[in-house]
DNA sequence: CCCAAAATGTAATGATATAACATATACAAA
DNA sequence: TTTGTATATGTTATATCATTACATTTTGGG
């Protein structure tokens, strides 16, 4: 079973690197257009390059796409690329929150699927609701 | 807990029942483009009333929003409002299944989320892989 | 060195979704 | 009935997300 290791990061591309450090700099979902602005224009110039950079980032799952945002986030959480995690994104502040102990959950998942005549490559998981802190904040 | 039934269908506005039938019509996902050009274009003229009247089925889950095409169907199972399907796409046929039996799945998806001070919402499932019919040819 | 393949740069375009604002309709209160 | 207000609908324009097409550069084998 693959895993990411920091000699995924050092072999990466600058254009790459660019990206997956403007993403790591925050907590929240950016779109392409957002990492862009937010990119050193002498490494990154078009839409395109930050497009094939995620594309990388995200088969190496060093970042995650948001499917209900259209964004990407980077991934926080140690886990083996080929078990996604849950996301769970704060309505709130926007946060994305990782959970990667879901073999069992994985599991369910992918049974419940076989058992209607599915075979399954990927599943995508993601909850929207209150963070912890946002949550937190609002009983005090 | 609210549910679906024929009343809700009737009470719907025009450019919703017409854009319900075209969804009805086909197993495919198809974009709020797509839609608008199956439709009859004295009913349905510009892409705002196509996502208008998608608002409004896919809060009644009428219609579901498959976030990782962009596209949407019409809803074949029973199951509340406020529990989501599954939702199963074929890589081959492009087709749309859907899960409903997953009470125990939602619970236990939720539980964890409240394990880590998350307090959902609504969570999204989707699972990409191949359909039973398109399993099934390939084995023949 | 030379060639082919892969990577990168650049411009244009395609695809998805919403904003802004005008017009129309419904319906209750005066 | 008229007026006011809220809601719904129509229309145009624009914002947002992503890819295509193609030129140029880089890489690595022979």
């Amino acid at each position: 079973m693959q895993n990411r290791n920091a000699s995924n990061v050092d072999s990466l591309k600058a254009s790459s690197r660019a990206v997956l450090a403007i993403l790591r700099a925050t907590r929240s979902p950016l779109s392409a257009y957002e990492i862009l602005e937010a990119a050193d224009s002498t490494k990154l110039k078009s839409p395109v390059q930050v497009y094939r950079a995620l594309k990388i980032l995200t088969n190496l799952t060093l970042v995650h796409r948001i499917e209900t945002l259209n964004k990407y986030v980077a991934c926080r959480c140690d886990h083996p690329v080929d078990v996604q995690p849950i996301l769970a994104i704060c309505d709130e502040c926007g946060a994305v929150t990782e959970f990667p102990n879901l073999l069992s959950m994985h599991d369910g998942l992918n049974q419940l699927l076989v058992q209607g005549g599915f075979i399954n490559r990927a599943i995508n998981v993601e909850a929207v609701g209150l963070c912890q802190s946002c949550h937190g904040n609002r009983s005090v």
